[in-house]
DNA sequence: TATGAATGAGGTTTCATTCAT
DNA sequence: TATGAATGAAACCTCATTCAT
């Protein structure tokens, strides 16, 4: 059993290997622009031993989009769980995001890759039914906070749904717009600042 | 002559028939998964007409998105000149925006495939300025708005261009977001309350 | 028929003009590398009107082809019909050879273009033969100059039309290859005293 | 290591017969006729696979000629080698040059392809300055031959690289001419005579 | 399990030629 | 006769995926 355990050790720390390359390239190059042989190169190993961890170049990428959000979500849940108002659960909220903004700055537009509907065509059941749970309940404690903040008459009436879309919205948008504006202008990238400036005024704009 | 204008009026004609495939093929499969033989085929031409309008697949591509922004941008140029306070301003860009998006949902994000520097590769000098200019006078008259608003003492103090890219963000973030949620979920559309909303709290969120 | 003759004329004239573009364009690009458009936009033409003159591209270019070799051919007739000695005659002919290098240095070098069978699958029976018979003319006064030469006991003993084979060859091959080494080297073109050598060479070789 | 060094050799192995296949279809069709599945056909492997071993159709195209160069300038340098006359050793090169003629006809005739400046855009800086490294070489021998000549009074006064470069272009043109002789006239193929010819011809005239 | 050479379908683009005007 | 927009076959090349070792 040992052996088989540090099997299975080694074959988890592959995996993570790949998905670790498989990020830095997708990232860097956008998934239609990114080889399979280019994350291989990148892994330090062969294309044929990719598809022993992945069943095609869209379930890794599915996969990979997976992971990052899960980690946001549990960093979400975390804080959730914290004894605070409202407010200052929003204000957490920003952190998490500029957090995750300045680890990995194009982290969540991976997420938009699932554009088209052929996307999900290769990716099973499973994943997409793992990814919609998680999506959701990343979303409902955010759609919680806005709730509770109603409830308690400090933000204004609104459909915590739709919040909680709008929040996530601004954040990936102000990344995407900032980032092809910085490609046509060769500007200092100031999204931080954006987005500290966007969750303010989301936050402002939502108290009574 | 009436001979030479017509074949004029021909070509222009051909030429919206073109962009019009094109953008019904780009906006329903993306970038790269639309081929130029699916264009020419919803054009009813042949894959070698395309290449007498248009000198490559990616300035195709700009050009239709370079359409859609100089749209938006007359838009917002026309609302300026209105005498109305930076308030009512920002609710007919709202307007504006929601306007765009019942005639043509997946309009602006187009905009965002000039993701990788590669994709300005094959664009002319020329198309790249084009496309700098109006979306920087876009965001002028955006940033315009807001400034009159900080010295009007309605809006708080904050710096115009980024409150201009917030709102730009935000709507290019609903509209992306809600649409991969409703791949995923098959949720009815409702892209436009998220809007009206997402509007609502940034114009109460810049306010006094 | 006044009129008639005047159409004649300026068939003749456009005819001209074809030509000489057709020439420019295919001397600078090498026949594959050049396009009908670009010598349709040489001539001031459209493309569908090369087609009234031509059948085709290669027709045009086996044509063109064809008028150098006349011209060169003529001008190898008159010398010969001076009152000169083989070895003058000789001489005469190297200056004919670097006056056409002069006048347009890749002259000779279209004839080679009908290498492959293929070339000759678009071209008429009647050009094909119109050719051979001019290039044998051309040979044949070389290979009587040569001839006459071991007559007179001037020239050794040697196959006379094999001797005017390798004198062409060997202008074509000095025009090629000194053509091809300026390309690698960026030598400064010194073709006209290779040639110059390479004829008084030959004709010591040929001399008793 | 069996295994590597098996792998190795079966590299080449493809390798060779690639450029073997090659080498028959650019001969019988030139470089512009020649198809890449016309070659992968004939090395029986398909498309992709030539595109393991080569950049492009020019870089395939471009080491084959540089291989043919590489054996040819072994041959003269080896020949160069022997303790001989610089006439005895011109007499060698005019079997070395028949014996390559004889073994593969159109041989030397690819050198010629690198006729546009663009034939040389995709190719890397390494490859050409290979080429030109070799073609230097070779030239130089026969260069240093006729040097010698001159200097023991055997031959006359000429600068040595331009008879170098006459004598390599009278092979060249020998071969091309006499090939389109053949397709217009299909006459019997006597090159090997006329190389024999030229060769005494050029030799007689470099002597005093 | 790991390899990486091989595959071949499919993509973009070019261009000689045609044909309605 | 002249035009030039349109055609569409065919070329080059890429790359996700497979499979013998």
């Amino acid at each position: 059993m040992g052996i088989k355990e540090r099997k299975l050790r080694e074959k988890k720390l592959r995996y993570d290997m790949i998905m670790a390359a498989a990020k830095k390239v997708f990232l860097s190059k956008g998934f239609f622009r990114t080889t399979i042989e280019q994350i291989a190169n990148e892994a330090e190993i062969s294309p044929g031993t990719l598809y022993l961890y992945f069943n095609n170049k869209e379930e890794l990428h599915t996969l990979l989009s997976f992971e990052i959000l899960k980690r946001v979500t549990r960093e979400i849940v975390a804080m959730n769980r914290q004894q605070l108002s409202p407010e200052e659960k929003l204000y957490d909220l920003k952190k998490i995001f500029i957090k995750i903004y300045e680890s990995d700055p194009m982290l969540l537009i991976n997420l938009f890759h699932m554009q088209s509907g052929d996307s999900l065509k290769n990716i099973s059941e499973q994943i997409i039914d793992d990814i919609k749970m998680t999506s959701s309940q990343s979303l409902g404690v955010m759609a919680s906070i806005i709730e509770e903040g109603v409830n308690n008459g400090v933000f204004m009436e609104r459909h915590p749904v739709a919040v909680a879309d709008i929040i996530w919205s601004t954040y990936s948008g102000v990344v995407l717009w900032v980032n092809s504006k910085r490609l046509l202008n060769n500007e200092k990238d100031f999204v931080k600042q954006t987005l500290d400036t966007a969750f303010e005024i989301i936050v402002k704009g939502l108290k009574m």
